[in-house]
DNA sequence: TTTATATAGTTGTTTAAACAACTATATGCC
DNA sequence: GGCATATAGTTGTTTAAACAACTATATAAA
């Protein structure tokens, strides 16, 4: 059986993640009219502090899937605008805990509607079934991506 | 009917992109091995150029999905690689097309056939028929959110 | 105990994205 | 021709990604 041979047209939007970027820049974008002046990026680290505050810097690592130095730096900005504060570990102090401060817990409702709102908008006209098919192809690349070396 | 209303765990991989940050990884990765020194970025510029020598700026744009400055930008590293020239036009001197170097048509066998098996890599185990959906909630999203308002 | 190794986080550097402000050229209208 | 407007591209600034090199703490082995 023949691999899966990309024709060029659809190679190039499925390495560069067209759609994902496109969804990006309107989330950006309603985040911007409602008020929330937060980055994507920001956002992301806040959205797992968000499900359960107080993960290390490693822990948000994991999560976000992004590098240390990277979190270090989003959670330095944050920081920066009062959103999160580090909180040195007394067991194991090579560890940050970080934390979300009272002006983080007033933006989540705010900020996960913008966020349900703009896949509302990103999928509209597209069938749960459809919806399914799509989670399982991104999650299976990224389980062949992830699991054999690193990324 | 019930919007596309989506359970946490799930918004958050479709808004980050995570498969195809995952494959754009994978790819810096394989042409770092082959010895292949440009950026997925750059390659983004070159891919077009290789499909069509000569481009304009604006072009290069709306090919790549990204704003000005930042094809300004990505000109300008790819001629510090010397990889493409910018070339005046002559019947509208506000326009720059672009070409490539002798050096990036060497180049381009070796990196499309690195992107392609990038995307053999990432899509182990789907089937055709899941692509093509995939593909079709890529695109349908794309175009919903490129369609109203700018990106 | 001291030495090696692993883990958590930081810093420096280059490349790129996003956005606003800008210059230069072209086009359309009076 | 002269003026408004649109288009093509550049520059400045902030934020972030990627990668290497680094510090500090913890753990395991000798």
């Amino acid at each position: 059986m023949p691999k899966n041979q990309f024709k060029r047209g659809e190679l190039y939007s499925f390495i560069t993640g067209k759609a994902s970027t496109a969804i990006s820049r309107r989330l950006q974008k309603n985040f911007k009219q409602a008020g929330v002046d937060i980055t994507i990026e920001q956002w992301s680290v806040l959205y797992h502090l968000w499900k359960q505050d107080g993960l290390s810097q490693q822990q948000l690592c994991d999560a976000t899937f992004r590098d240390k130095p990277s979190i270090t730096r989003l959670v330095d900005n944050l920081e920066k605008l009062q959103l999160v504060t580090r909180v040195a570990n007394k067991e194991d102090r090579r560890i940050n805990r970080i934390f979300l401060t009272q002006q983080a817990n007033q933006l989540q409702d705010k900020a996960m509607d913008l966020a349900n709102q703009t896949l509302n908008e990103a999928l509209e006209g597209v069938t749960n079934g459809q919806i399914e098919i799509a989670k399982e192809v991104l999650q299976k690349v990224y389980d062949n991506l992830a699991n054999s070396g690193t990324l």
